[in-house]
DNA sequence: CTGTTAGCGCCTTCAA
DNA sequence: TTGAAGGCGCTAACAG
């Protein structure tokens, strides 16, 4: 508990002295500035954060709001986030709302945040209207990340962009017989990520005119349990897609093994394919829409700075990272009509790439 | 920005009945405080952290150190600390060291921890003598997750009897050639869990009398990719393990990629078990040892708030939580000699599970 | 039961 | 270049 007095008194000079030379501003001489040092060092002295943000009115924190913090996007986001505030001295205050309902969001969010942050980076959630208000009224630098609200800077990619792109690829194999996995939940209605992908979807197959059957639609809710839940009935039944375009790569991963689970071969009965590059896909063999998440955090943090810093960020500044395609062994044309069930001439392997993405809308100096 | 004199001011009383009122402490008139209440809610007002922190010298805030947040073990671990905290009203700050050498720990660590933090939760990395002496010249609380610590209280498991159970289930099955997955990092090496399973495992092994040969030793980093990779060479020499125990589930997910890459059935000609019962496990079909990583986080943060709540919590309280065999279609016993490799009859499915565990060896009233 | 008065540890004028 | 003094918002004695 050694305070700024302590330091004075070992240094021998006055506490205002003490803090202008412990923070390298104003005119301190070289001198008084060593000795302070030492005598600091010397009784490990550090700042009391409180007092600091007292008088300052900030506090270095940043709020983060993440719906499941331990699913691997969101805790890949936050990690890329907690990387770029720390290089600036800045931390993380965690604001999980994983088993909450929008009725008890608010005061977690109120008590979090108050006076206890100096901004607040939402991941994916769209705020309640009374989340809003609070951070209106608050002042508080908002990013985004995920998703697009009006008047808040955000990080993404383009979830149409992507599921395109997937949509594309399954249909450039030659398969017509298409499902998918991850409709837009009820529960959390507002989210544009399962929206979009699932209207890029659409989309597509309609400007090939393909049809999108709804009883080779997967209502999952997400995770890889549900999808495979989901699946394992589609497979049950006798007409079944030959390829399945997951929203995500854990959905994805539900429906290969639900497929397996059903004595169907991936890619030889069924291929799948994804979105995310998950940490686990290039094992189990995911061809996938691959998107740098961490990247996605050390951006908003980077924003989040700039804004703290005093930068000029625009309300509107949307940063769209890019998107590749990576082909891997999930995938393959479909079989000629009932071919037998056996396992095909492996695919071609190893990974082809192909990039599409808008890249970044605007460039932001950090 | 309303600080408690306007509240005082539209509730026309003093200040100190306001702080009195809106805590619920001491004498205050049921008419008085109701005043104030309206007031309070009316103005939106909530109490600053940081002048409250000054004056009390407490934060209600709780440093969490981990090596590597977004893993799903520690994600996952954490996911259960914070609902611990939160409903007292405490929170999280989250301290990743991932990427940071020793020399680069410290100065992070007390920037986070120092008058910042009520109380550190550690998980899994053991800390530097400089942490030590820190934490306990800072008189502060800790409490950690996945191995014990002299002089701190812990949550874990018994990583040796899960690494039993694991063992003595593959050679139960009849396998005698037996490899395993997940040595003991160089880098990391005061882990302890790392060393226990590794420990456990030979142990079983020569209590068999088996022999644990080092060329089906896979020293991977406990990643799924890395164990893919040495298992991809260890699959493709001759000689061959009949089944790999992997010191975790991911590892283990590498192991399974890497036999069937290698056009080996699992479990015809590999079987292969992990140890987590990870988010993916169930629909990868993995046998594994059981563990409620959430529940350590839970009981860690439990254990926390007893400690600053003021009750004696002795410093070798050592909670170990049970664990069970999940007996999943990833493990068969041993093809007779050398039967085809076609996959046999499906082996006896369904989640048979046995419980082995010490249970709490203290309990705790929280 | 309620108001007044000191600080908590630090930063920031303002003088010297 | 340095020191003295005031105050950030709140709680904890004390009086009343």
């Amino acid at each position: 508990m050694t305070t700024i007095g302590d330091v004075a008194k070992a240094a021998g000079v006055s506490v205002a002295t003490v803090s202008r030379a412990l923070r390298g501003v104003d005119r301190v001489s070289p001198h008084t500035r060593e000795r302070v040092m030492a005598a600091a060092a010397d009784l490990h002295y550090v700042a009391s954060p409180a007092a600091t943000s007292l008088v300052s009115g900030r506090t270095r924190g940043i709020g983060v709001i993440t719906p499941y913090f331990s699913r691997w996007f969101f805790a890949t986001v936050i990690t890329g986030i907690e990387k770029a505030l720390r290089e600036e001295g800045y931390h993380v205050l965690l604001c999980d709302l994983e088993g909450h309902t929008f009725d008890t969001r608010l005061p977690i969010t109120q008590n979090m945040l108050w006076k206890r942050a100096d901004g607040v980076i939402i991941l994916n959630v769209p705020p309640e209207p009374d989340e809003r208000d609070l951070l209106d009224r608050l002042g508080m630098p908002v990013v985004t990340v995920g998703n697009r609200q009006p008047g808040w800077p955000s990080v993404r990619i383009d979830d149409q962009a992507a599921m395109a792109m997937a949509t594309e690829y399954a249909i450039g194999l030659g398969h017509t017989r298409i499902g998918y996995a991850g409709t837009v939940p009820t529960s959390v209605s507002h989210l544009q990520t399962p929206f979009d992908r699932r209207q890029a979807f659409m989309d597509v197959m309609a400007s090939h005119g393909l049809e999108v059957r709804p009883e080779w639609t997967l209502r999952c809710d997400w995770t890889a349990d549900g999808a495979a839940e989901h699946a394992n009935r589609l497979f049950g039944g006798g007409d079944r897609p030959t390829c399945v375009v997951a929203a995500s790569d854990e959905m994805a991963f539900g429906v290969m093994s639900a497929a397996r689970h059903r004595g169907l071969d991936v890619p030889g009965d069924v291929s799948v394919i994804g979105i995310d590059d998950h940490v686990h896909s290039r094992i189990l063999d995911l061809t996938t829409v691959r998107q740098d998440v961490e990247a996605q955090g050390r951006h908003a943090g980077a924003i989040m700075l700039a804004t703290l810093h005093g930068h000029e960020v625009s309300p509107s500044h949307d940063e769209v990272l890019g998107v590749e395609l990576v082909v891997r062994g999930s995938t393959a044309p479909p079989a000629a009509d009932k071919a037998p069930a056996t396992p095909g001439p492996a695919p071609a392997k190893g990974v082809k790439t192909r990039t599409r993405g808008r890249g970044v809308s605007e460039t932001l100096a950090v």
